[in-house]
DNA sequence: TATTATTGTATCATTTTGATACAATAATAA
DNA sequence: TTATTATTGTATCAAAATGATACAATAATA
């Protein structure tokens, strides 16, 4: 997360960072026929976060973000979609920080850059679950997902955050087609409805939504997936590209 | 415009407000069946560009765009929506900056916050053309509309930010219905189908598009107005509220 | 070989959308 | 006064998209 947390050591004097300025990543990941969301951990001051990070001074903000989300899953090639700047004056509290810098002893007063007001550019990523390789920051010691049902409180608004990251990636399910950011290459088209049914949180008519999948023109039928179960075997799918 | 332009002369040494952080505004208005942009002109510099602004210390982001289309159009209760955040490092470029203070006989160095690198949250807006009434900042001396297909050279990527925001508008014109904050009070069905076809860049079935807007159940009937040509009169409607 | 669970697709009903037709004006012209 | 004109509001029918159901085709197990 930023604000402040998880900062470089190397930068902790602030320089070569602009201030002021952080980003934050929701990173999705789809387990289980659930949603998650990567967190990190700072045990030593009981705190949880999204992950983030600042800005180099002559870093794209976006980039930034694309570093982030490398540095917490080990992924190279994500789905990240900037959502939101958060930059209320009231959301700034640097109180959990100076927690985390105490346990973490780290020397600081209270002109330290980290501890000034921050806003926020929000990202979010759609990344498999099955590649990604969670690790915590310099100042976090833990990195792990979550089921959306199960957030422990987070820090300042950042449940907030993950609210509007969710509700961005449902408005932009379909009309963005991203929801196969989050399965592996190959996937049944049971895979991909569990995606879609837990993103919107409802329930979908399986003849419907495969008709409607088949029809983008997307899908590419791969052999069919013998699961050991008594029943039809299904076919596995792997996207192909935007429809013509 | 931000970047450094338009800033307020009383907070020209940088402080009170945040730095590398600024907000520019699309301020769109419709008028002669026209989508228009509102742009600033530094005219002894010779360069156009964005109303912006930067954010006070203690200011939410969100108001200090607000504060921004408020005073460039004198207007109050605008609809505004945050879209992107513009934070490439290459779109830094202070040379336009230098020119405007040069002509404009103010003093600064190279180290001038100013001149420093600044991303920006980038805002569009949409106004009662009628009601609207331009107004420079303490940098520019012209503030005035421009139709989109006659925008002059802007300054650094405000073109891009132009082009961004219009393809916002247009991605959420029947989801969010945010059309009607382009026309007065009271407007006719045609007003409203130009406000779409002008933003959607196309031509509508009016038989099919009337149906639509009414079956939305957030038109009011208020009166006939008689146009003084020779037809039927066409209702007046008004915007109500949000479909049950 | 029957049974079971699930898959892929066909079919029909329902709803939505597209396209056309037409009566109802409000001004002007005859 | 009475056609003529341009537009508006709505009805109507066709076409397309969506919703709902049915059912044959498996792949394993009993």
């Amino acid at each position: 997360m930023a604000d402040g947390y998880g900062y470089d050591k190397r930068a902790a004097d602030g320089k070569g960072f602009m201030h002021g300025i952080a980003i934050d990543a929701v990173i999705f990941g789809f387990h289980d026929r659930q949603l998650k969301v990567l967190l990190l951990e700072y045990s030593l001051a009981g705190i949880f976060a999204l992950p983030g990070g600042f800005i180099r001074e002559t870093e794209n903000v976006n980039d930034a973000a694309l570093r982030v989300v490398r540095e917490r899953t080990g992924l190279g090639n994500i789905f990240l979609d900037q959502f939101y700047v958060f930059g209320d004056y009231g959301r700034f509290d640097n109180r959990p920080l100076k927690a985390i810098m105490q346990a973490g002893g780290t020397a600081f007063d209270e002109n330290h850059w980290l501890l000034q007001r921050f806003i926020t550019v929000d990202y979010y990523a759609l990344v498999d679950f099955t590649k990604a390789v969670p690790a915590p920051d310099e100042e976090s010691d833990i990195c792990r997902w979550y089921d959306l049902d199960t957030i422990p409180p987070l820090i300042q608004d950042h449940k907030q955050i993950i609210a509007k990251a969710l509700s961005t990636l449902q408005d932009g399910l379909d009309k963005k087609l991203i929801g196969f950011n989050l399965l592996p290459d190959t996937f049944t088209m049971a895979d991909l409805q569990a995606v879609y049914e837990t993103i919107l949180g409802k329930k979908l008519q399986r003849t419907v939504f495969q008709r409607k999948m088949l029809g983008l023109g997307i899908l590419q039928r791969i052999a069919k997936k013998h699961t050991g179960r008594a029943h039809k075997a299904p076919y596995l799918y792997r996207f192909v590209s935007q429809p013509a």
